[in-house]
DNA sequence: TGATCACCTGTACCGCAAGTGCAGTCTTCG
DNA sequence: CGAAGACTGCACTTGCGGTACAGGTGATCA
């Protein structure tokens, strides 16, 4: 029994990797619903216009990509129980797996939002940037259970190395996708940890 | 005589603002020649679709970005001869530049192409991935020299660094758009000429 | 002087996409 | 049986991208 999956998951599967391939605008509810094999009332049944599309995308992405950072970083912590070593191999599993993704990372459907803001309403918009913000407290916390350890250099502020993580592989996405080399985004967060390697290694005063 | 800007120059610049705010997609045509003041035939005749003017659009925007990196790298270099210093003071030139334009950056046409792959043509896609090869070259050059007197720390390969340069600040301007806050952008850049010094000062093993 | 050209205007039209509205249908469940 | 959930079918509106083509106007140049 594979058709559990509800006619509006199925919009949801569809209207995602045509947004993330061609973008909002050029996603047209007369493709998609030409792929679901429905019509289009039974679009609108489903979602009221085109922004609700929208809303629900957002959550729904946001609630697997917090779902997937969960995972990497529990895994981590299970391999060792220093924060800052369970760090650093959080970092490398998630530089693996966009790595091993075959065509490259699909894209970030915050970005999408990011470079669209007038197409989507208040709604949208807010909860793109909450997503931020979660990630950047999720991060935040993290690199304070780090510094309570390893005391990072001087003039960095954490909260600015926090939002580096989100920053890193928002444009590592970008730069793949531009110059069609999926591998770029896989080498970004390997710097990135490069970086918080340097940044939390004790300071030798030679 | 401020009249000497031509109806193409102002369409241009109409499109550029819209496009960054809404994304290609919503920005009409029937928008541009209302607020530029021109016919719709007056736009076919400068630009025969919607693609010509992203092209025309990319290029000179390309244009504009490689002179004020020129002027910035230039300028560095008069106030320092060294290579790694003359690179760190032009970040932190960059850095600034960013943190004061008032309502943060406008967006990056780059990152759109990339986000809305299939709206645009052949040429725009490859004028894209162009532009960032150039980028590249151009820092893995700046890197190379600074390499040459002050070797980096092991396993970094410098393409990969003069990446990193690209992707902070396509990260930081996602980041700052979808968070509603300029200034993350120019700390991204800080903290990527933190990593830079860090990464191409003497490491002392004590 | 008048011919040419760049730079437009005006009008009419096409097809597609985003909706709106609403009556009807099939299924499932209490 | 009846009600609710998940749709279908169809007709219609608006806006947008684009085409076609017939002009118009001012500057430049042989």
């Amino acid at each position: 029994m594979e058709k559990v999956k509800s006619k509006r998951e199925l919009i949801l599967d569809i209207a995602e990797s045509g947004i993330l391939s061609k973008g909002f605008g050029a996603t047209s509810i007369d493709e998609i619903i030409a792929e679901a094999e429905i019509t289009k009332s039974g679009f609108f049944y489903h979602f009221k216009d085109k922004n609700e599309l929208a809303r629900a995308l957002l959550q729904r992405y946001l609630d697997t990509e917090e779902a997937i950072l969960d995972d990497v970083f529990t895994r981590a912590r299970e391999l060792h129980g220093d924060p800052l070593h369970s760090f650093l191999i959080g970092l490398k599993m998630l530089s693996e797996m966009m790595g091993d993704l075959p065509n490259g990372h699909p894209g970030c459907l915050v970005a999408t939002v990011a470079y669209s803001e007038r197409m989507f309403d208040r709604d949208v918009r807010t909860l793109n940037r909450q997503a931020i913000l979660i990630w950047r407290e999720r991060f935040l916390g993290m690199l304070q259970e780090i510094a309570a350890i390893y005391p990072p250099r001087d003039g960095v502020d954490l909260r600015t190395v926090a939002d580096m993580i989100s920053s890193t592989v928002e444009g590592g996405i970008v730069m793949s996708r531009a110059v069609g080399e999926p591998k770029v985004l896989a080498e970004q967060i390997v710097l990135l940890r490069s970086y918080i390697k340097l940044l939390f290694s004790p300071a030798n005063p030679c």
